[in-house]
DNA sequence: GCGCTTCGTCGAAGCGCTTCGATGGACAGG
DNA sequence: CCTGTCCATCGAAGCGCTTCGACGAAGCGC
């Protein structure tokens, strides 16, 4: 079967402790001997048993994400988080792993997190109140966020500065010379429950429009491409001379594109349309180049993922980072028509 | 810290194997001691340690899913495998964990699969010619494939019956009198790579086409609305007098409906559409109550991981299974208008 | 030339669990 | 009453690795 340290140490004639060392560094090998064992090592295709170096070093090198499975529909942008966080993870030599939890059973991540097959956690769409971080941090498990809970004191999180994205929002728009501009977010159910994304993104839009005198325009909307639809033709109906519609809303994005079209508006020429928060990815889809801000996407999960480790390293957390989306100016936006 | 089997064992005052042939029940304990061993465990909220019952048993009670976190747009079809797979894992006392590896890097499954950190692989989005598959069974673990290799062998095999899938279509649409019907599948790269979903589908239905002595019309579309939208576009201008299309593709879904309103086509009174392999969630975000087959989803994650538990336990492999689709008949389909 | 440190290596003690063989008591058959 | 079974339990030997203390061989200064 596999080969063993003990293998390796025969055939390179050395102690299986010599091995260990020349694999961790944590004391000196000369030249010589680490080549042996090098080699020895390449003709076994020895890899390390992952269980018994975390049993002796209590230590398993495995970091977890927890994985919302259920109910998101889109996965671009979770899954450049993880595609951050895996680099991160690989890059100091750990492995990840996404453990698939909903949010909707805590019960699972207990049983998880207790058998302690990871170091840390990355705890993905934190809410306000995330009943989460305390069983993770019970089992005794590190614990870094995506996103943050209503004070996240010295927790490890990463967050996307919403309220700095719709202030760019607005600021673009405005500075384009708009006057009327809506701001199409997320189910009325998600605001009403405060997930923090949407709040603050809210408030971000409402502190930028009445800095310059203009009156918000909120339109929630469910993130389906129908309910996008459904969200201009009702916006169209109350607000005929709208020409400005940011979106922070994937699958919504797509609705509001067949919608605007049907009713005959022009993007950019009568609407200029802004998508907020949105994979590059998911830009690329759109019909014709979109202007939007791009999320942090991989850096988020590196950060969060290089703060875990800073902690499981004895260092102290690093400070909450919340991170800017940056303004990718295309072809959806533009000046207002000059009726 | 954690508590152990010994503190257990301590506080029920009984050796450490007992406690341990409670918890596996391979020895019988007498009802007593049993209960003192539980509540002891209780008391001290005793998880087994799962690195060191690796370690001693050979096993590490862990499946992991090689899941493709980049490139997949909508996860959702995705995700309910995931749930799917979750569900039996749990059910037979096994954690399953995600490995987010892209079909692209190999290299990174090798890794995670030489330190053994689970005992079975399921491989989802299985090509023709998979190499992932040659890679795990390097490793000495077991395999399961979500779809299959041209000859998938005696490895364990969950895939969907496209090719069923589309005679269903085709003779749901055509018993309703349709005579021309386009099916509009997946793009022309994955046509040409002969990627094995679309290859079989394509099948199904020129078979299930010509059976009936009808023309088949093979739209070639990419994974995004707008794409969808240009197909249909296409579609209308080749065949002006078109009366059914058949979609299997989630996104391209959203732009159909939108390019078939604007050019003032009604459904399903002028045309019928009919989703292919669309997950339920998706039907739901339709406009309207979507005709559709629903691809049996978690059936194929709990099917995988069951075969994967048959053959990890010395159980010869089950046969493959190609599981159909089901037709759910709701308003997007109907009679042909008679001109 | 002596004791010191430093370097490279070794041996052994676990990490927390599973599992095998052994043991002792209860009980039935003769 | 003795032997043979069966049942419940125990003790100990690992699983493959990390890590600590020890040790011989150089290399140093005086």
């Amino acid at each position: 079967m596999a080969a063993t340290m003990q293998d390796v140490a025969d055939r390179a004639q050395v102690s299986l402790s010599t091995v260990s060392y020349t694999l961790s560094g944590k004391r000196p090998v000369s030249a010589e001997t680490r080549a042996r064992i090098e080699s020895a090592m390449a003709e076994l295709g020895f890899r390390r048993h992952a269980a018994a170096r975390a049993l002796a070093s209590r230590r398993t090198h495995v970091l977890a994400v927890a994985y919302p499975v259920y109910g998101v529909a889109l996965g671009v942008t979770l899954n450049e988080i993880v595609a951050g966080a895996a680099a991160a993870a690989r890059a100091a030599e750990y492995e990840l792993v996404l453990w698939p939890v909903s949010s909707a059973e805590p019960e699972m991540l207990h049983e998880l997190a207790g058998q302690r097959t990871a170091d840390g956690v990355v705890l993905m769409e934190v809410a306000l109140d995330d009943p989460r971080i305390a069983i993770v941090e019970a089992a005794g498990l590190a614990c870094a966020l995506i996103g943050r809970t209503e004070d996240p004191g010295e927790h490890v999180w990463v967050d996307i500065d919403f309220e700095d994205a719709l202030e760019q929002s607005v600021a673009h728009l405005a500075d384009l010379g708009h006057r009327e501009i809506a701001f199409i977010s997320r189910s009325q159910a998600s605001i009403d429950a405060h997930y923090g994304p949407v709040v603050r993104a809210q408030r971000g839009y409402e502190r930028a429009m009445a800095e310059r005198g203009l009156r918000p325009i909120m339109v929630p909307c469910d993130v389906t491409p129908p309910a996008g639809r459904r969200a201009v033709q009702r916006l169209l109906a109350d607000v005929p001379d709208i020409t400005g519609v940011i979106v922070m809303n994937e699958l919504a994005l797509f609705g509001v594109a067949s919608a605007l079209r049907e009713a005959g508006r022009s993007v950019p020429g009568d609407v200029s349309v802004l998508a907020v928060a949105v994979a590059d990815e998911i830009s690329e889809m759109y019909e014709r180049p979109l202007t939007y801000l791009a999320p942090p996407g991989p850096d988020q999960g590196a950060r969060a993922v290089r703060g875990l480790l800073e902690v499981l390293d004895g260092r102290p957390a690093p400070a909450g980072a919340n991170l800017p989306c940056v303004l990718h100016v295309r072809e959806t936006t533009g000046p207002p028509p000059r009726h």
